[in-house]
RNA sequence: GGGUAGAUGGCCGAGUGGCUAAAGGCGACAGACUGUAAAUCUGUUCUCUUCGGAGUACGGAGGUUCGAAUCCUUCUCUACCCA
């Protein structure tokens, strides 16, 4: 199986120009993708075009990281019903500095290789073009009315907020970026999410019209969880690769609990199993779909490629804790499993209040568990409280030395996913 | 520059003087069922609360009124039409 095809079968191309196969097929080409510096750290999102540029290295061609220095000072319009807030420099840079940390460790930068990761910074050539040059030398290829016809900018026009000179000047300059990278890096592919379609079509346009060449592209498709809810968000939000933002528990989590119908779809895109042993899985899977296999070789997979296998076995031990054997009474637990639940998020708590006794709706606002006690006591109304596993029936009921583990630790617990250690000091 | 229609809770969208913290839908959270699944059903969803209430809120500012999301003035923004 070539590249293109590998690509296909994995349901990671959406539009493909005519000739990248073949592109492909002839040498070793060069391919870039940008990332945006938008935070200081990647969100599951960008795994997809992270593993494009993977894959691609694996099949012996040359990947290049961009991240956008430049281009992220002027916002990409795409996907986007509205204008962008302007990042300042100093939050650009930390931005930067993050995205170039993770990017580091996916791709082979051993320079020894001649298929060696390259990143480069879009700032790094853009810094020198001034306003004159860009319009006379880039400006002049493309005409607006080409610029206009591109989706993103015509729903932005039709759009209620209409568009800024600035982002509708954006594509020229992502479109640049690829005209810089074929002329200095001969680089003839560019890949993204499809909804980067329009702005990597104006750059192989300009390369074709500025210097006669021909340019390739490809993008994947956007991802969207089988319940049309936007992909890579959970209820606390992004899911970020920076552990220090999305622990590796959560990062776990997010993974095994996936749908069978999204796991079917995102096992052969996160995963670089072949596809005789996915089908193999998807058929272990049908037949007894409780044991969840799918999800569980997807979530261990991503987890060690993303955090390592250190982090994967941590957050598989707090699993196993906390939601194997359900029935077992929380004071089975011991010290070290307490204390080992790596991800689990703890709160400190003054052991003269448990002494005195406290009513479970301060406990619950105190600790900061729930963020008020008007919550607090709509959630145990709900029933959606269980201390030390098992679930609390009152709103009156009383925290005290009675409740403990190990004379100092009670486990909480929000819903069935959201557990919390509160540590008695 | 002239005219017309708009701006309501995370989003969509009803409401045109008191019965409105504001219908309905979506989303989100929780419960039941299950497999930490889906579908379905139920509850919650401005903030705080001693669960009795209290406070803030229908683009901004000011006004009329016992009482305004609703009426008036003005400003800002958006769409459409005319120049």
């Amino acid at each position: 199986m070539n590249l293109v095809e590998e690509l296909r079968w994995r349901g990671m191309i959406q539009d493909i120009m005519p000739g990248t196969e073949e592109q492909l097929n002839k040498e070793m080409t060069a391919a870039y993708i940008g990332f945006d510096p938008t935070a200081d750290s990647l969100h599951i999102g960008s795994l997809v075009p992270i593993l494009l540029l993977v894959h691609l290295q694996r099949a012996g061609h040359k990947p290049f990281a961009l991240v956008g220095g430049a281009t992220g000072m002027i916002g990409d319009p795409s996907g986007r019903s509205d204008e962008r807030n302007l990042l300042n420099e100093e939050q650009l840079n930390k931005n930067l500095d993050g995205i170039k940390k993770q990017l580091s460790r996916y791709l082979d930068f051993d320079t020894v290789k001649p298929n060696a990761a390259v990143m480069v910074n879009n700032y790094d050539w853009f810094k020198g073009i001034s306003f004159i040059d860009f319009l006379r030398d880039t400006g002049k290829h493309i005409t607006v009315n080409y610029m206009m016809a591109k989706d993103s900018v015509k729903k932005r026009i039709e759009g209620e907020t209409g568009i800024s000179y600035t982002e509708f000047a954006y594509q020229l300059m992502q479109g640049y970026d690829f005209y810089w990278l074929y002329q200095h890096h001969n680089c003839k592919l560019q890949m993204g999410g499809s909804d980067q379609w329009g702005n990597i079509t104006t750059g192989t346009e300009l390369i074709r019209r500025k210097a006669g060449g021909q340019a390739f592209a490809f993008t994947c498709p956007l991802l969207t969880k089988s319940d049309g809810g936007k992909f890579g968000k959970t209820e606390q939000g992004n899911v970020w690769l920076d552990p220090e933002k999305t622990h590796a528990f959560k990062f776990y989590q997010f993974w095994l609990t996936a749908t069978d119908e999204d796991a079917k779809k995102w096992i052969k895109i996160f995963t670089f199993l072949g596809k005789g042993e996915i089908d193999e899985l998807i058929t272990a899977h049908e037949k007894d779909a409780s044991q969840r296999i799918l999800q569980k070789t997807l979530a261990k997979a991503i987890t060690i490629f993303v955090h390592g296998e250190d982090e994967y076995l941590k957050a598989t031990e707090t699993t196993e804790k906390i939601f194997a054997n359900k029935t077992a009474p929380a004071e089975s637990l011991s010290v070290e499993d307490l204390e080992g639940m790596e991800g689990v998020e703890k709160f400190d708590f003054p052991r003269t209040k448990i002494k005195e006794g406290i009513d479970i709706v301060s406990f619950l606002a105190e600790t900061g568990i729930l963020a008020s006690k008007g919550e607090a006591r709509k959630m145990l109304q709900n029933g959606g409280i269980s201390i030390n596993r098992i679930k609390v029936d009152s709103v009156q009921e009383i925290i005290n030395e009675s409740k403990l583990l190990h004379q100092q630790y009670i486990l909480v617990q929000k819903g069935r996913r959201n557990p919390y250690l509160v540590k008695i000091a």
